[in-house]
RNA sequence: GCCGGGAUGGCGAAACGGGUAGACGCGAGGGACUUAAAAUCCCUUUCCCGCAAGGGAGUCCGGGUUCGAGUCCCGGUCCUGGCACCA
């Protein structure tokens, strides 16, 4: 029992040592297969999906490893109350990171990745996580991106996929297409170079055709707040009308019209009309000009002769721009195009301006600028000296002049105003009433727009799965036949993108050049890969079935295994990835290939870790190595300090020093286990303690409240310890299971000593005894006027008049109450008011 | 600019339908054990006044509601994450 005065000094600050027992117990999971789970027999299911990684060349972030263990503590807690707990991890390694890792140091990426992936699971699985590896999938294996590719097939075959030209970041210096995420400040991240708006033909997946059912699932999903929040913003519904302006005595334009728009046929005088779209159409009146962006398809036609050479000027140069800085700049441009339009409300002409604050990929590309109450419109009409027209006033107000800025006034408490016959109406109904009339004379429809866009699936890039379609000179654009899948990434030794614009895959003649599947004649493969955030649009799906051949997911297990249980993950994904999953998984319901529509039941969002209240990062010289700290602490000290350091929900501050505390824990239970005792019974309060313990630490796990359960054992453990006294074994042993889903090795090591054969993950959750938890004295606070003057003990359950008693009689408290009580507030169990 | 999250001791943080502010841990101070140190164990530790008993103040700032506010309401400051000319 008092063994340890004989140890070494060495051996007795160490407490336990986390290398030999965490080395013991992972090699014990693994030959038991602890961790394996029956697929199919086992009962309850509950699929633990956290976000898997991109296996990086510095290996594991800590920030990582918070992330799994918040999820693998859940899993276990789960496991532990009887469910079947599925909890498996892959790589998402595939990507642009890789790519341009690779180049920089000069490796091919198919030789890095997997050597990354090795460093990943080893320090994965150092860190005692409870996952079924058996099951571990990367986004680069063939058997994965053939169902990838798979998945492009089934959109493409409902539609989903189409091509387009569309705007991508180019670099004229590198040569080369770039994210959004690499240019910065309008130059390319890596030359520095002015960074240019280029066209080219690209894959789309109509996501906007799902907006409204992404939108309105939100409603119920059971995901954290703030993530919710994100994807609404994301989607940005408006309510609004389309209104048509008629282009002005465009007869006198067709002409020059012709010529511009490079039209040789015969001439139909077709009145040109303009839809723009607006949230504020009781604000027509007050559109004194009309906005098109530059790449708006009309703008040729009714652009006049006269201002023919200053249009195209400024649309060259806006489509030089590229998109970031576009965005960027404030500043506003434009031209008049010559033409004037008619307000469909005050009939007046209005004149029609390009410029690049109207965006063509929203609305209809075209606005009604309302200038006295639109703060870009304000600042536009100002530049260019364009008429400001009140429309909307306070009520009360006569105040008709422009206002000197733009308020943008959309309260109950104004009124229209200017606005002929609508004048004197609220912002509500002037909205509807002007809808309606415009409506009635073919003006106007209400419209509901999204600011979601479609999804740009084509990267020209190579490490990611080749698109599977096929260009044939006669049949067109033909998808690959299915039994053709995969199409493989070729190792190409030479990857850099060039000045081609197009994919490196463009250079592989051997590669591209392909016989068509339908008709055999002369063909090539399309050569843009996929977009990353496709491969981990579904790879929730694969996991259970990684060992189905001839399928993407097996249809009995992945009824019996999702939607996925519990899904952890960071907020950086609370958009694209979380919307992209959704859709896909939408798109496979319509298909039939899923029996629901969302993937997810229940999403968590946990904090960001940061280091001394910085994020960490590699110039600021804070990044904490998993790797360094296991070693010197153990992986269950370090898992437990990193659930310990904050709320798990909001993150928290990594401290050097405080990991200690949580050692020392750990140490302490290791020998007041070591030390406990079997004879006589354990201690009645203790006991009770431990009842309360239990019910604690079960509802902080339930809640992911991972620092208040630790705590709360750890308080435990001071009350067991007090004054050096011995433990009895009904005091820890319960307190050893529950700490196993934050220390699960020297939790195994320490069920084993107890004389338990089985993995202390299979033994269950201890159950607390209501009665014992419940406290019998309650401590009452009591206030004399508000103010806190003592605390008095009363049987829990007391009444008013016994706890008033309780206050008289402490001296303490009596000599404050002066009067009589004109009021007294009584909570029971917990606080008395004496008001005076 | 818009949308999230936040601000509590020397430090990381608790306080979950308004009800004992500072649980738990770190650090610090004191003590025990030791020839000594480390480790371990015990005590103290929000701040101010006081030898003490005790008293006062206190959760970013300013108002408000309430018997009672870290928590709710109004206004502001700062930090942090995301989006950003979305009509």
């Amino acid at each position: 029992m008092t063994e340890s005065i004989h140890q070494t000094p060495a051996e007795e600050s160490a407490g336990y040592d986390p290398a030999a027992i965490e080395r013991k117990w992972q090699e014990r999971w693994e030959a038991r297969g602890t961790n394996h789970t029956d697929l199919v027999a086992g009962v309850r299911p509950f699929y633990a999906l956290m976000m898997f990684p991109y296996p990086s060349a510095e290996g594991l972030h800590v920030g990582n490893l918070f992330a799994f263990t918040g999820n693998d503590i859940y899993g276990r807690f789960q496991r532990l109350q009887g469910h079947t707990v599925f909890e498996p991890l892959g790589f998402d390694a595939f990507g642009i990171h890789s790519e341009n890792f690779a180049l920089k140091v000069g490796t091919h990426p198919a030789d890095l990745i997997p050597r990354n992936i090795d460093n990943f699971r080893r320090q994965l699985k150092r860190s005692g996580l409870m996952v079924d590896w058996r099951h571990e999938l990367s986004t680069t294996d063939p058997d994965y991106y053939r169902w990838t590719q798979w998945l492009f097939l089934k959109l493409y075959e409902r539609g989903l996929a189409y091509k387009k030209r569309a705007a991508v970041n180019w670099c004229p210096n590198d040569k080369t297409v770039l994210a959004n995420e690499q240019v910065i400040n309008g130059e390319c991240e890596r030359c520095g170079a002015k960074v240019e708006q280029r066209f080219l033909e690209q894959w789309f997946f109509r996501i906007t055709d799902y907006a409204g059912r992404l939108l309105a699932n939100l409603d119920w999903l059971d995901w954290s707040e703030s993530t919710i929040q994100a994807q609404r913003n994301w989607i940005g519904r408006s309510e609004g009308a389309e209104i048509t302006f008629r282009v002005q005595d465009l007869e006198d334009l067709t002409g020059a019209a012709t010529i511009a728009s490079g039209f040789t046929g015969e001439f139909s005088p077709q009145p040109v009309d303009i839809r723009v779209f607006t949230t504020r159409p009781d604000t027509v009146f007050g559109a004194t000009y009309l906005v098109l962006a530059p790449e708006h398809p009309l703008v040729d036609t009714f652009t006049t002769d006269e201002h023919r050479d200053e249009v195209a000027a400024y649309k060259r140069r806006s489509a030089k721009q590229d998109l970031v800085s576009r965005r960027v700049s404030k500043e506003k441009t434009g031209v008049f195009t010559g033409s004037f339009a008619i307000n469909p409300a005050t009939q007046a002409p209005i004149p029609i301006w390009i410029a690049d604050y109207v965006l063509m990929e929203y609305g209809t590309g075209a606005i009604m600028a309302v200038p006295a109450h639109d703060e870009r419109d304000f600042e536009f009409a100002n530049e260019f000296d364009l008429p400001i027209v009140r429309v909307v006033t306070p009520h009360g107000s006569n105040d008709m002049r422009p206002p000197a800025e733009a308020p943008y006034l959309e309260t109950d408490s104004v009124r229209l105003v200017n606005s002929g016959r609508f004048t004197g109406l609220g912002i509500a109904d002037g909205k509807q009433r002007i809808i309606e009339y415009l409506a009635e004379h073919g003006h106007a429809r209400g419209v509901v727009n999204y600011r979601l866009h479609d999804w740009c699936i084509s990267r020209q890039r190579y490490w990611g799965p080749p698109i599977p379609i096929i260009y044939c000179d006669k049949c067109g654009t033909v998808p690959v036949p299915e039994k053709d899948l995969p199409v493989v990434l070729p190792y190409v030794e030479d990857f850099k993108p060039d000045d081609t614009g197009i994919s490196p895959l463009a250079r592989v003649e051997s590669w591209y050049r392909v016989s068509c599947p339908t008709c055999g004649g002369n063909a090539r493969r399309e050569t843009d890969v996929s977009d990353t955030f496709l491969d981990s649009a579904w790879y929730f799906l694969r996991y259970p079935s990684t060992d189905s051949e001839n399928v993407a997911f097996d249809p009995d297990i992945t009824k019996k295994w999702l939607p996925v249980t519990s899904y952890i993950g960071g907020n950086e994904h609370a958009v694209l990835h979380l919307l992209y999953s959704r859709f896909v998984t939408m798109v496979l319901h319509d298909a039939k290939q899923v029996d629901f529509e969302e993937p997810f039941t229940r999403f968590r969002a946990h904090g960001m870790i940061v280091r001394d209240g910085a994020k960490m990062s590699k110039s600021r010289g804070n990044v904490v190595n998993p790797d360094e700290y296991i070693e010197r602490w153990g992986a269950d000290t370090f898992r437990t300090y990193l659930m310990f350091l904050g709320a798990y929900e909001e993150g928290g501050d990594f401290r050097d020093q405080s990991i200690a505390g949580v050692r020392r824990f750990l140490d302490r239970l290791w020998s007041s286990v070591e030390r406990a005792t079997e004879s006589g019974a354990p201690d009645t309060q203790v006991i009770r303690k431990l009842h309360q313990t239990i019910k604690k630490v079960s509802g902080d796990l339930a809640g992911l409240s991972y620092n208040t359960a630790i705590a709360a054992m750890m308080e435990y453990l001071n009350v067991v310890r007090r004054g050096e006294r011995q433990a009895h074994r009904a005091e820890v042993e319960p307190l050893v299971q529950l700490v196993s889903p934050f220390a699960p090795h020297v939790a195994e090591e320490l069920w084993e000593r107890f004389g338990h054969a089985e993995s202390i993950f299979d033994a269950g959750w201890p159950a607390f005894d209501a009665s014992l938890a419940a406290e019998e004295m309650a401590t009452l606070a009591v206030q004399v006027a508000g103010k806190t003057r003592g605390r008095v003990q009363v049987p829990v359950g007391a009444d008013q008049e016994a706890a008033v008693a309780a206050a008289m009689a402490d001296p303490g408290i009596a000599k404050f109450v002066v009067s009589t009580p004109k009021k007294i507030v009584f909570v029971p169990g917990r606080l008395l008011n004496l008001v005076l």
